[in-house]
DNA sequence: TGAACTAGTTTATGCCATAAACCTGTTTGC
DNA sequence: GCAAACAGGTTTATGGCATAAACTAGTTCA
């Protein structure tokens, strides 16, 4: 068997950055750098329920803002990145790359 | 709120392999070729328990071919990669390097 | 011969992603 | 002006899965 040495030291991923829902609609924000429910909803694909969820998450854990307003008498909630947000991102994407780097090829 | 089309397309990433205890194993299986239970247990962390499940779920899956023997009167088991497996990581690499190429910087 | 160890597997628990149901208000049809 | 449909979310319920704990089978040591 293999011997000790030769094993690449992996690096710690964020596990909560690295569910595939929360990951996707994070990328999503740091392109845009602000949306609302609605354009996350279409984007996303995700349930309204689903993303209701995921976006409460990420703002407890105090990646993301939620700005709720009212616009021609609807309901309008509009999220952004916090600057922890995009430094957990960014800290993420080295780790992932590293362990990806690990792979051949 | 973002006009539609400076939205990023995300890739599909295969959820089986992004989950984190397998892509590790996949990944030290990948550098190493060959390598039994104990090997896996000491450079992945993981207990006994979890990494039996997780074996038996990637070989399940067909990406790892798992080989019992005896070695000195004690049960040895040794996994190594299948081609799909193989093929299955290549996919893996490949979308979620998309993936984070969409995030900034 | 029995206590401790090795190499696993099986069972049980708890979290979490997801979907379904629900809620509050607004617009539209009649 | 009132019921039905719609918009924008939130809350609940459930299923799957990662993890740890408990168990099994066999071996070595004392």
């Amino acid at each position: 068997m293999p011997s000790p040495g030769q094993a690449p030291a992996l690096p710690d991923v964020d596990a909560f950055l690295h569910e595939l829902a929360r990951l996707r609609l994070l990328v999503l924000l740091s392109v845009v750098k602000r949306a609302d429910f609605v354009y996350l909803l279409r984007q996303s694909g995700f349930s309204r329920g689903n993303l209701s969820v995921q976006m409460t998450k990420l703002a407890e854990a105090g990646l993301v803002d939620i700005d709720k307003s009212f616009v021609d008498n609807r309901p309008r909630t509009a999220y952004a990145l916090t600057k922890a947000g995009r430094s957990a991102l960014r800290a993420y994407k080295v780790s992932m790359t590293a362990l990806l780097d690990a792979l051949p090829d």
